[in-house]
Order: structure tokens, then C-alpha cells, then sequence
RNA sequence: CUCCCGUUCGUCUAGCCCGGUCUAGGACACCUGGUUUUCAUCCAGGCAACAGGGGUUCGAAUCCCCUACGGGAGGCCA
């Protein structure tokens, strides 16, 4: 166990951002690589938007994602209370230090901080007035990702709302201080106060964090970082479409931070034993769901079939293909085909509808290229027989006859394969054609020939 | 308007710190071919990038400066 201590301090908000998820990947990896500590502290000070709902989405998210830590909600820890809501005395007493040491000063009801340097009023394009600023020394940061920075804080700013409630600036720090946190891995959207909070560890006389100011995720269309409302931004989202959570993880890992060799799919050990700050990008990263998708894809495939079929079984009950009680060896053999072709549990009902139900959809497309072609009838009506009496219906013995039929009949067996497919799935593509006879079973093969010839 | 950060194929990135091995590598997507049937799997191949300009140097994707562009911050939100 390493002295490293590193905090997710989210707001509940009712979601969980796929940007937040990141961030508490990124810490939960920095402590896990190097034997340290992750604190989970709730930043719940703007009561209006808080919930216990809203808790207990992010706290089902962290779960989902496998981000366990050591301290916080419903683990404690020698820090506590890791809730914000319930640390006020603690802000009150650091509060009182800067007050004492005549940092602070009241204004329209609200408690400022006084930057020391050289005052000046000077009209503000930004904010349309005129406002006093400050000459301050610049702070240096020397941040583990993106090295030597510095700004210079210009402006006084509020410590304590007009409600009595201390805002972020300050609470962040002084629980970082008070919980000994020693690395502050957050969002480059920081990197611009950061300068405000080490004022506020300077004030405090206290030495401040490392930081590590990780690169943002970009939304995949038009500009700017992703926000909830953009297309794959809530990780409760992922859960629901039937993303693996491995896939999840490790596609996140890769936005703004890689091995450095070509590796890509990566097991979480793997992750833990490689991650640190100089495989962090600096540049910001756009969001590619066909890449999560794709990777998806692999960790789908990799799955036994008793997994992939437990999974795999809401999505066909939800979008209606398979019952409460249908048949688990049936399920199982079909989803055996259809696994290798999918690339998402939630397109799973549209590939395997036709071994469930006789309703489903002909395309149109795959028809007229069929026709285009052939005579599907024609040949439907000659393999028809063969089919009626294949013994046993397996795939060996049904292209044996087919074989031996397409040969009798002068052309090569391939020939009758896209009309069968499509008169018994109704599709141009799907799984292997004669396993997947043989799964269906001749009564429903041969019913959907004789339907397809009428 | 000000400040901060960034910029290698369409996208994620390797290379950059420690200039030559980079005719810039991988992956996703896309295209072509193969897997003597389909295909969303698999295999092979292909397309495609050092933002621009100056400098330093025998030599720059790699070092320096400027410009452009992108992102973030400037809340009594977090």
C-alpha cells in the first residue's frame, strides 16, 4: 500500500457523464497501478439538483464499470463524511483561518477572497463593467501530463455564497486537504482554476496536490466537449444497449491514453499494470462509437455461450422474438450461430428474428438480385423433395443431398443456397445456411418452402 | 474581450522528451479480393496524415518563433 491517495468527487446529478466516467477511470487506475488509495467523495452542495436517485445513479454506474473504492459512500474510511452535505463544520473552521490570517473580506453578503498584488480597476469586455482587478505572481504548475504551467489568477473570487454555502473552489480544496488527497487527476476543463485553488493551498499554507489534467472527450458531431445530451454520453445508456462493461472500459482507457504498443484490447490487469501519467495524451479526443462498437464486437465474441445467451436472452424478451418460456436448448443453438455475426446485443433481435417467429420481414432487395439471377421457384420446388427427406436433418447429410441433387440436375450446389436462405429467413445474409437449417428443423424449413412456392 | 491548453490518415493513436533507422507504423471506418453459398465474423491487400510560414541544423514530424485552427476557463454551477 502506497501513500497515493486519489479522489472522484462527482456531483449527483441524475446521470452518469461518459466524461465523469473517465475521470474516475483514470483515478481508479492511478491508485490501483500504484497501490494507492481511490476515495469516492460526493460533491452535493447544490441542493436543488440533489437526490438520492441521483446517487444512486452514479453509485450503480461506478459498479457497473467496475470502479470500486476504498473509501466513501457505503465503505466509510478514516476521512469521513465523504459527503460534502455533511462536511459544513469543516469548511467553517477553514474558513476561519483565512479569515483570521485577513484573507477574506464580505461583499453584497458574500465572503470573497483577497488576492495579494496590486489593484486596479479596468473595464472588462467580458463581463460589460468595470472591475477591480489584482496584480498577482503567476502560479506554476508543474502538472504530470502537460508540464510547466502558469496563469495568474486577475480577480477576487467568492468563497461563500449569500446563502451561507461555501462554493466549489473551496470545499474542493479543503477536502483534498483534510482527506490527504495527494494527486488531483481531473478534466483539462480545470486546468484554468487550478490556478484559484493553489491561491487557496498557498492561503492555507499547505502544500498542494499533484496534478494531472487529463485530455476531455469530444462530441462525435459539430464542436465542443460532449454534454449529456450528445449521442452516447451517459454510461447508463451503454448498460441498457447491452454493451459489456469491459468493452466500455477498456474503449474509454484508450481515449486519451494508450500502451504504446499496438495493443488495443487490453484485460484490466493489463490496464492497472501500465497506466501512468506519461501515457496520458494532451490533445482532446472525439468520441467514435463504431470504434466502441467494434471492440464491443470482440468481447462479445470471446463470451461462452452460457454467458452470451444469459445476456443476450432481455434483449430477444424485450424486443418480443422469444418468450418467458422458450426453449433454452433451441436459444442456445441459435444464439450459437448468430454470436460471431454480432456486433451488439441490442441488434441481436433483428438477426435472429426468423428462428423464432414466421413473422418476419422479406427484403425487398435480396428478392429482385435473387430474381435477377434465377428462377427461385424453380429451384425451391427441386430441393424441396430432398429436404422432405434428408434423414437425419443435420447439415452434413443436407449437403450431402443437396450435392448429390445439384449434380443430377447439372449445376453446382451453390446455386440453390441464396433462394433457400431467403425463402426460409427471408435475408440475403445471416448465419452458415446449412447449420442453420439444421437448427430450424425441417418442419418450419420445409413449411416456409411450400409458403414460399404458393 | 482576456487568459490557459492543444494540433500526425475521416476518427483513436505510435513516433516527438534523447533530431537521421519515418519512402511516418497500428487500429476503427471505408474500398477490393479470398474464405470453391450468403454475411454483419475471419484472412489478405488498398485508400489516407506530420495545420501553415519562418528559423536552427549537413539533416526536423521531432528543437525555437509567429500565424491559423481547435478546445477550455473567465459563475454567489461543479
Amino acid at each position: 500500500m502506497s501513500n497515493i491517495r486519489v479522489r472522484f468527487a462527482p456531483s449527483p446529478t441524475g446521470f452518469f457523464h461518459i466524461g465523469s466516467a473517465r475521470t474516475a477511470l483514470f483515478n481508479w487506475l492511478y491508485a490501483r497501478h500504484t497501490g494507492g488509495t481511490f476515495v469516492l467523495r460526493i460533491e452535493d452542495t447544490d441542493k436543488e439538483r440533489n437526490s438520492d436517485e441521483a446517487l444512486k445513479v452514479l453509485l450503480d454506474g461506478m459498479k457497473w464499470m467496475g470502479l470500486d473504492w476504498d473509501e466513501g459512500p457505503d465503505v466509510g474510511g478514516n476521512y469521513g463524511p465523504y459527503f460534502q452535505s455533511q462536511r459544513q463544520t469543516i469548511y467553517e473552521q477553514y474558513l476561519k483561518k483565512l479569515q483570521d490570517a485577513g484573507r477574506t473580506y464580505e461583499k453584497e453578503g458574500a465572503i470573497w477572497f483577497r488576492l495579494e498584488g496590486e489593484r486596479y480597476t479596468a473595464y472588462d469586455e467580458f463581463h460589460k463593467a468595470e472591475i477591480e482587478k489584482v496584480k498577482t505572481a503567476p502560479i506554476v504548475i508543474e502538472d504530470a501530463v502537460r508540464g510547466r504551467v502558469e496563469r495568474a489568477e486577475e480577480k477576487d473570487f467568492v468563497l461563500v455564497r449569500k446563502d451561507g454555502n461555501p462554493v466549489f473552489h473551496l470545499v474542493n480544496v479543503v477536502d483534498d486537504i483534510t482527506m490527504g488527497i495527494t494527486h488531483v487527476i481531473r478534466g483539462e476543463d480545470h486546468l484554468s482554476n487550478t490556478s484559484k485553488h493553489v491561491e487557496l493551498f498557498k492561503a492555507f499554507e499547505v502544500e498542494a496536490p499533484v496534478f494531472a489534467h487529463i485530455p476531455l472527450i469530444l462530441k462525435e458531431e459539430g464542436s465542443g466537449k460532449m454534454s449529456k445530451r450528445d449521442k452516447g454520453a451517459l454510461i447508463e445508456e451503454y448498460e441498457s444497449r447491452g454493451f459489456l462493461a469491459a468493452a466500455v472500459r477498456n474503449y474509454i482507457t484508450l481515449l486519451g491514453w494508450n500502451p504504446k504498443d499496438q495493443r488495443e484490447k487490453l484485460d484490466i490487469e493489463e490496464i492497472i499494470d501500465l497506466f501512468d501519467f506519461p501515457g496520458i495524451n494532451k490533445g482532446n479526443a472525439r468520441f467514435d462509437e463504431k470504434k466502441l462498437a467494434a471492440l464491443n464486437a470482440e468481447y462479445l465474441r470471446e463470451l461462452n455461450i452460457a454467458s452470451f445467451t444469459f445476456l443476450a436472452r432481455p434483449f430477444l424478451h424485450t424486443a418480443g422474438v422469444v418468450s418467458e418460456e422458450a426453449d433454452e436448448d433451441y436459444l442456445q443453438s441459435v444464439l450459437k450461430l448468430c454470436q460471431p455475426k454480432a456486433r451488439s446485443l441490442e441488434s441481436l433481435p433483428e438477426l435472429c428474428r426468423y428462428f423464432f417467429t414466421d413473422e418476419y420481414p422479406m427484403d425487398t432487395k435480396t428478392a429482385e438480385k435473387i430474381i435477377k439471377k434465377s428462377d427461385p421457384k424453380t429451384l425451391l420446388a427441386e430441393v424441396l423433395p430432398v429436404l422432405e427427406g434428408v434423414e437425419p436433418f443435420q447439415h452434413e447429410e443436407i449437403k450431402n443431398s443437396l450435392e448429390t441433387l445439384a449434380q443430377t440436375q447439372g449445376h453446382k450446389v451453390f446455386v440453390y443456397f441464396p433462394a433457400l436462405r431467403y425463402a426460409v429467413s427471408g435475408q440475403g445474409g445471416g448465419p452458415d445456411l446449412l447449420p442453420m437449417l439444421e437448427v430450424m428443423g425441417r418442419k418450419r424449413v420445409t413449411k416456409r418452402i411450400k409458403e414460399f412456392l404458393t
